[in-house]
DNA sequence: CTGAAAGCGCTTACAG
DNA sequence: CTGAAAGCGCTTACAG
């Protein structure tokens, strides 16, 4: 404690009014400014001795940096991102953007959004960000995967970063999960739950994601030497609408599965609807899963079994992604796309349960 | 690219890599930075002529003052402000923060995240906000209403600010819709589609937008002459749970309304998927209309006709009202709490029409 | 490993 | 009404 000239030793009022600053550190550890710098920001050498004593001291005086100062010097007009999407109101999109926000406004770079309605309008969009001077844009789902996007992003010399694509491209950074393993965990929950007759809804084949969860279902059931019926694999548009026509042609018949995988939450949640309407009891005469865990799955009833993915904080990843990318080539590097993959959870709720003992029948019986 | 002293005209080139800033402006036309800044700002005493030249200097050379060092200045330590929610999943939040972060990283305010889970963390909740030293607390519902936290907060010498509370209070500002009028509104739509028998699914006696919300629906019922039939009129608690419940209960009965206005958008969905399994055609056989506009509004199928809430709009005048407070605070002045009434808008989509021709009997009838 | 100097883009007083 | 000076909190070179 014992520090500087003086022998007082008591901190500059924290009280004051005034936010505590890297100087009032430093006065309090004995120390420059700049050391405090150093340790803050945890790079440079700095002795042991000297970090913990600068570590107090910010620890007395709960000291937190500026961060609109920060990015003040050197220029650095912290990078501006883009993030151009297509769908406006998906509960999803909000979440990706909390999370991107944040670091962006964490990192002191500007975030500035787009909407692309049409294919049409997609020129346009690309150009006002481009006007805006954007250094790099971020594409969540679907324009994640459209290459003429990428194409003239690529073109005026910006990064390009693909959001929650399942394919990750060579010229295109990337943040992910894995939608094969995923599908793979989830079919695999249900058959530890004894399902084997188990029907799955396809999503919109137009989105790359579709594609590797069915194969993640199909590759696990086979795994397991379960059959995978055709009749079971329905075609869906990853959209509620198209859930509610799949389960309808799932549960109609007299032989139907015990379990729904849905690729989606809003499809599951229709499937959902759809037992209901046929008073099929969930999860006791049949189970219903979905995937991407988005607010629709807790606010349904039961609440769906789903497949995690951590949205926000892959809107986070993004923009750091991209950030950092955008700064390397700044300083002279001009490093590969990158890609970063982000660990999904199966999250356990009321929609999915043990496989009914024997195979149900017609829906009539259950009737009250 | 050549600028100062020489005769050149030439801007200085916009694509040299680093941002145009107030000094380039500034030389552009020929002014003192200082100018530039009043321009900017459109405060101060500016001469039309300097104003126009300026402007010109702006537009030409595409600038956009830096956020990050504006706040710089002047111990401007922007506000901090403290967000201090309860519900992290809801889509409603995720809207909410959008508005407000936009807002605040245009403010170059911070803005910090809490959580309270039960009402036993609400202390400790609060406890941490004032640790980070915020200036003011936005209030999301249902905390809104929460006559200890605002105590607690006040206590502390905070300003607090109740987001979409439905009944302002005198000491605390607010942002919120009229609760009352959208209810009518939507009321009075029902009404013209040739609806008399009309079910409402009431929401959580413990949120303040419940009573106005039915009072509204009453009222507006009363007023066009028709009855409400208090067999008709249920309890719910604005989850998707309660909604089925509720559903169930109106839809079952031979006699059954011809529409049924629940009061949030989550018991309109598990209307929707009532109505779905009974094999009632909506909006043909029966109109369902919600109230907010969440997500879930345009996932579900029909899409939801429903009140539109302009939540992000919300969290963006929420984070300015409090921005406004702290500021005048700190300046001196120390004018009362600020209420702002935003504009709701009745959106109709598919899943309301015109009252079927003749009272619907049992809904077997329409079985196929 | 540590620090004194200079500067980031902008704005707040202070002079004209 | 306009501008030259000083400073915000932090960091990037540059010296020890």
């Amino acid at each position: 404690m014992a520090k500087g000239k003086t022998k007082v030793e008591t901190p500059p009022a924290p009280e004051s009014g005034r936010a505590v600053t890297i100087h009032d550190v430093a006065r309090y550890a004995g120390v420059a400014s700049m050391t405090v710098s150093r340790v803050v920001n945890g790079n440079s050498y700095v002795s042991d001795a000297m970090r913990e004593r600068v570590q107090a001291a910010i620890k007395a005086l709960n000291y937190s940096p500026n961060l609109a100062a920060r990015n003040t010097r050197a220029g650095n007009t912290g990078p501006r991102v883009g993030v151009l999407y297509s769908n406006p109101s998906a509960s999803y999109l909000s979440e990706v953007m909390l999370g991107g926000i944040e670091q962006s406004s964490r990192l002191g770079t500007q975030l500035v959004l787009e909407r692309s309605t049409g294919l049409a309008s997609q020129k346009a969009a690309v150009r006002r960000l481009l006007d805006q001077g954007v250094d790099g844009v971020i594409l969540p789902p679907p324009l994640c995967d459209s290459r003429p996007t990428i194409n003239m992003l690529h073109a005026a010399g910006v990064k390009v970063l693909a959001l929650a694509t399942a394919r990750p491209m060579h010229d295109v950074s990337s943040v992910r999960i894995d939608d094969y393993q995923g599908a793979a965990a989830m079919t695999r929950h249900l058959i530890e739950l004894g399902h084997s007759r188990i029907g799955f809804v396809k999503g919109d084949p137009q989105h790359t994601p579709t594609q590797l969860r069915y194969e993640g279902f199909v590759d696990a059931m086979t795994a397991a030497g379960l059959p995978v019926d055709p009749d079971w694999v329905v075609q869906g548009q990853f959209t509620y609408r198209s859930g509610l026509a799949a389960a309808e042609l799932l549960l109609s018949p007299d032989e139907r599965p015990t379990a729904i995988f849905a690729s989606n939450d809003d499809m599951a949640a229709a499937a959902l609807a759809v037992a209901h309407g046929l008073q099929i009891a969930v999860p006791e005469a049949l189970t219903v899963v979905g995937f991407d865990d988005t607010p629709i799955a807790s606010t349904v009833w039961p609440e769906l079994t789903t497949i995690h993915q951590p949205i926000s904080a892959m809107g986070r990843a993004a923009v750091s992604l991209i950030v950092d990318e955008i700064k390397a080539e700044r300083a002279g590097n001009a490093p590969g796309p990158t890609h970063q993959l982000m660990k999904f959870t199966l999250v356990k709720r009321g929609s999915s349960g043990p496989a009914p003992a024997k195979a149900p029948s017609r829906r009539r019986a259950a009737k009250a």
